[in-house]
RNA sequence: GGAGGGGUAGCGAAGUGGUCAAACGCGGCAGACUGUAAAUCUGUUCCUUCGGGUUCUAUGGUUCAAAUCCAUAUCCCUCCA
């Protein structure tokens, strides 16, 4: 299977600038980009979906550039539809520091920042030299910008297309790239980059999109809880992500091994036929949360994080010592408990709930266990005695949440 | 600059003087079922010492009573210049 084939197999192929392409991507070495902004300091879930085909890329002797979007992180894309909160030029400065050097640390490919030839550019100058080239209704026409007429869109997020498109034209002439990926939201940012250059380069680049990956109801995949899923092992640990990836509906998981995983075609077909025979063992999710884990965060990581699940979901806790627990579950969220209180005052402190009345109505409807044990009412009090070892609770918030409580 | 229309909970959206802590939908959380799945069904979704307290862009005002009426500010949309 060759390079564009082996994109296409995965469905990570949704757009494509030139039907070239296809030819270039299997013949020819290119140098390509692909891009964030800066909206937080580390990376989530969805960064890694996109950003693996940089890495999938590269296995077929594509040279890869990452760019951090100093510069456009400080404007903000159009959203569908509402205008973006503005980023504090510090803010996105230590966005721009942490997500550098993670992408270095994880991918392990060459980053540059776009602020560093974008900052001394003047109105006048990126007018003369940019803006004359690009016609407002070509930008209004394109998707991001027409679907925000209604709503309303500024000026600022207006102009964002061809601050991108500089990006494209200046990375061809500094670095030779040739090609920009992206998700297939950026599809119309793309285009910009291609008309700029042509215009202003004579040359012909290209742009290749892939699809939003989504769970089996049409949501973003890694959207859980409110919560992103952080590609810092530090914010979101590797057992989070392990429970996150284990609860892959069946629907989907094939799919995501295809898009998340560097296995093969034969490995990845051979786990779907056992995938689709014994559905309720999920293989196929344990698959794809070691191969994803054992990516981000290494093999060991994921070992824990196996563990530890193994050992709240399929074992009885009760039989641990305090210390297994706290060495199992370091990782886990977890309440210091200074003094002995009620556990509905307890869920309160610990963050658990976000008020006492969120925590009487998941104590009374049958939420909580302490140490693998239902309690149901509200005034239990949570004693020394009742630890484990007089130290540890575990405390189980619905079916899965965990978190540990711990007497000081 | 002018004319008009708007700002309601995480989001969308009803409500145009008291029966409003605010319908409904989505989302979230939880329960049942299960495979730590999906789908489905059920409950719940401002805070509370359970007396009450604080909400409908903001500040003042009218009224026994305001999300609802008035004034000013502010932000958004549409049209005109």
């Amino acid at each position: 299977m060759n390079c564009f084939e082996d994109l296409k197999w995965r469905g990570l192929v949704k757009d494509i600038s030139s039907p070239e392409l296809e030819k270039k991507l299997n013949e020819e070495k290119l140098t390509f980009y692909i891009g964030t902004d800066p909206t937080a300091d580390s990376m989530h879930i969805g960064h890694f979906s996109s950003f693996l085909i940089a890495t999938r890329l590269a296995k077929y002797g594509h040279k890869p550039i990452l760019l951090i979007g100093g510069a456009t992180g400080l404007i903000g894309d159009p959203k569908p539809s509402l205008e973006r909160q503005m980023i504090s030029k510090e803010d996105v400065l230590k966005n721009v520091a942490g997500l550098t050097k993670q992408a270095k640390e994880i991918f392990g490919f060459e980053v540059v920042n776009n602020y560093d030839w974008t900052k001394d550019l003047s109105v006048l100058d990126f007018l003369r030299d940019y803006g004359k080239y690009i016609n407002v209704n070509y930008m209004l026409d394109k998707d991001i910008i027409n679907r925000r007429l209604e709503s309303g869109i500024t000026f600022c997020e207006f102009a964002y297309t061809i601050l991108q498109g500089m990006d494209f034209v200046h990375l061809y002439k500094d670095k030779g790239v040739t090609l920009q990926v992206a998700g297939s939201d950026q599809w119309g940012n793309i285009t910009t980059g291609i008309e700029l250059a042509r215009k202003k380069e004579d040359v012909e680049l290209y742009g290749m999109t892939m699809p939003l990956v989504l769970d089996a109801n049409g949501v973003k995949f890694g959207k859980t809880e409110g919560n992103a899923l952080w590609l810092d092992k530090n914010k979101t640990s590797s057992y989070e992500f392990y429970q996150y990836l284990i609860n892959t509906s069946d629907e989907v998981v094939v799919d995501y091994l295809k898009k998340l995983t560097f296995l093969n075609k034969e490995e990845i077909e051979k786990i779907e036929k056992e995938h689709k025979e014994k559905p309720e063992l999920r293989k196929a999710q344990e698959i794809l949360a070691q191969e994803i884990i054992t990516f981000l965060h290494g093999e060991e990581e994921y070992k824990k994080a196996k563990t530890m699940s193994k050992a709240l979901f399929s074992e009885d806790i009760t039989n641990l010592s305090s210390e297994d627990i706290l060495n199992n579950f370091r990782d886990m969220e977890h309440v210091i408990i200074e003094k002995e209180m009620p556990l509905e005052d307890l869920l309160v402190t610990g963050n658990i709930c976000q008020s006492k009345r969120e925590s009487r109505e998941l104590i009374s409807g049958n939420a909580i266990s302490l140490n693998n044990k239902k309690i149901t009412d509200n005034m239990y009090l949570v004693t020394k005695e009742g630890a484990i070892d007089k130290k540890v609770y575990l405390i189980k918030k619905g079916k899965k949440k965990y978190y540990l409580g711990i007497f000081n």
